[in-house]
RNA sequence: GGGGUCGUAGUUCAGCUGGAUAGAACGCCGGCCUGUCACGCCGGAGGUCGCGAGUUCGAGUCUCGUCGGCCCCGCCA
């Protein structure tokens, strides 16, 4: 049988907040509203635990003082919505709950009102209960009423909130550029609008809204600012929605440093507001190349050490004919030393075998140090040149491990990167309440694609390349370093930018670089390039992955905790079930036809 | 596109090498209870074992396919 709850709330107005009343307040007569987390019905004495954003406050229906309200409160369940009138009191001191922030005090209630019955909920909304994701994001609407998932939420809304005070004190202008807007080539797969006016034609969702900021500063803006929403069709993972929150940001007239110095101007504001954390600063800064040759990476997790090592001059010469043949091959052999790791079982080292072949490594070689003894698979092809060259390199103990990966570098690089989280993680070398950042700049400005035979870019075609490389662009452009700097945080890139080309003839020259011909320019990047011929300013900026930043203040695994509707892996709003199918008739307006059924 | 993992009551899970009527806790429903606060006590209901094939005398369990959640590779300037 369905409860039915007619009630209305009428005049009554809330006092507070559910989690505010104190003992200050003791003898007022108050008003709460909220949902009923739990119902403690003693038979005489009934308690509800009433809940809102705040928190809790107990409610005391007790026949004595309304015998009616008592009567009603029978009826209450979990996450019903009721109003309660009566006194403030203090708790008789043996009840007094330490657990909460209103446990000095109580309401007993005069008169209730029933505002809203619920359904049994289809999951527990206290803190104790694990519930799967599905179920959570289906009732996102429950899911959020728990303090947990709510605390994300503000914790970002906070974060945002000091982010646009701090760029507002620095003269920054928050403009909104277009959502629907052209697709341009380079990068990931454009999310597409039908045009219905002119059909056959689509806009493109913004990848972000580089084009259109450098476009504001050529309009002399000279600082703009946007919180913005941009879309990416590419595969999901925890730390990538196909709809993310970009911190969008452009200046003129500067320099690298004078971006990186407002950026570190700002995170130290985040963290000593919202962490209570003093950033020394400067943050550390390493060049690409040095934290490539450390970490494998370009947003290196800097929270723990398990650095990477080159042996490549040392095996030039091996009896390990893996190594030397891919050393001839042009590749290289690097590795890293576990201290203590040679506690690892033989099944736990296929197990990581299995794990750096994800990353392409053909193998995994091993070397444990015990008692003076080399326990290894290739030991007896070590000459004694090698193995001092191994202990020089590693500073290598009894009851450590050595790895080795042999291969190109891309491989190489990757599998010990990855392979470094890994054991940071599993042999929990990872300090989990520290927050480490890091600057990479003087990124490669191009790299070349074996996939399209071409060369492309590394951080975007518009960016500047470093001014005592630019003649090597005619000659070298692969060695050409450019003014592009990434912020890492904990081995997660949260941010990225550059200085961008201004002059019209260099951002041509770029453009010829990476294939694109000047008709094909023309068409997808006229506008811009007709921008720049009208007195550019130098300027560049920087994005920020704000739902990234956020989940990471929040200490949260996924993306997902802290965006309020979130897409699962398959890209699916689990709440509204989109995507769905569409009316035909919306089809027919649009000029679409749809080759797949379903 | 590929690899891994999970899917059993509303929820979280157990269910062995295939074997009798599929269990537990919490939640839910009914009863009792005036100081509980994840109340307590007594009783009860509740299952398309994700779905579909197959193997078998017999499938929650094995095989194949499929759908969905999560993690990863590819992809993501």
């Amino acid at each position: 049988m369905d409860r039915l709850f007619t009630d209305q709330l009428g005049e009554w107005k809330r006092s507070c907040y559910c989690g505010e009343p104190r003992a200050v307040g003791v003898g007022r007569e108050m008003i709460f509203v909220g949902w009923a987390q739990t119902r403690r019905d003693h038979g005489g004495l009934i308690f509800v635990d009433l809940r809102d954003r705040s928190g809790l406050v107990q409610v005391v229906f007790n026949p004595e003082v309304s015998a009616a309200s008592h009567e009603k409160a029978k009826q209450i369940r979990s996450e019903d919505v009721i109003a309660v009138r009566g006194l403030l009191s203090r708790r008789p001191p043996e009840t007094v709950n330490r657990q909460l922030g209103t446990g000095e005090v109580e309401l007993l209630v005069h008169e209730v009102k029933l505002l809203n019955a619920s359904q049994v909920p289809p999951f527990p909304l206290d803190d104790y209960a694990e519930v799967n994701e599905n179920t959570r994001l289906k009732y996102r609407y429950l899911d959020l009423r728990r303090p947990e998932s709510l605390a994300h939420l503000l914790l970002r809304y906070r974060m945002v909130k000091k982010i646009r005070d701090y760029l507002d004190g620095l003269g920054f202008i928050d403009v909104e550029t277009p959502v629907l807007t052209k697709s341009t080539p380079e990068g990931a797969r454009d999310y597409l609008v039908p045009s219905r006016i002119y059909p056959g034609k689509f806009y493109a969702l913004p990848q972000s809204p580089q084009l259109f900021k450098q476009i504001l500063m050529v309009a002399g803006l000279d600082r703009y600012y946007q919180i913005v929403r941009c879309f990416r069709d590419e595969d999901l993972r925890a730390d990538r929605q196909p709809e993310f929150t970009q911190l969008d940001i452009e200046m003129s007239f500067i320099q690298p440093k004078d971006v990186i110095e407002m950026v570190e101007g700002m995170m130290a504001r985040l963290f000593k507001e919202l962490k209570g954390i003093d950033l020394r600063l400067p943050l550390l800064r390493l060049t690409w190349q040095e934290a490539r040759a450390r970490y494998g990476t370009d947003k290196p997790d800097v929270r723990f050490g398990l650095e990477l090592k080159d042996f490549s001059a040392c095996f030039q010469q091996s009896q390990v004919r893996v190594f030397s043949a891919v050393l001839q091959g042009g590749g290289m052999v690097k590795g890293l030393s576990v201290p203590g790791g040679g506690t690892l079982s033989r099944k736990e080292l296929d197990d990581l075998t299995a794990f750096v072949a994800n990353y392409g490594a053909k193998g995994l070689a091993w070397i444990k140090l015990a008692d003076g003894e080399w326990q290894s698979p290739i030991a007896k092809f070590l000459s004694d040149q090698e193995r001092s060259g191994i202990l020089t390199i590693t500073g290598a103990k009894n009851g450590d491990i050595i790895f080795f990966v042999a291969a190109d570098d891309p491989v190489t690089h990757d599998a010990l990167a990855n392979l470094r989280l890994h054991l940071g993680e599993k042999l929990g070398l990872i300090p989990q309440d520290r927050y480490a950042l890091v600057w990479v700049v003087d990124f490669p400005l191009l790299e070349y694609s074996a996939e399209e035979k071409r060369h492309v870019s590394v951080h975007h075609p518009f960016t500047a390349p470093l001014d005592e490389d630019i003649p090597l662009l005619a000659t070298a452009p692969l060695k050409v370093r450019s003014k592009a700097y990434d912020l890492a945080l904990n081995g997660v890139e949260v941010g990225g930018g550059s200085i961008r080309i201004h002059q019209v003839e260099m951002q041509k020259q770029l453009l010829g670089l990476l294939g694109i011909d000047a008709d094909e320019a023309e068409a997808k990047f006229g506008f811009l390039l007709e921008a720049l011929s009208y007195g550019a300013p130098p300027h560049g900026g920087i994005a920020f992955g704000i739902d990234r930043l956020a989940m990471i203040l929040s200490g949260a695994k996924s993306l997902r905790e802290v965006i309020a509707f979130p897409k699962s892996q398959r890209a699916v709003c689990l709440l509204t079930e989109a995507p769905s199918s569409v009316d035909p008739k919306q089809l027919r307006e649009l000029g679409i036809k749809t080759i797949v059924d379903k």
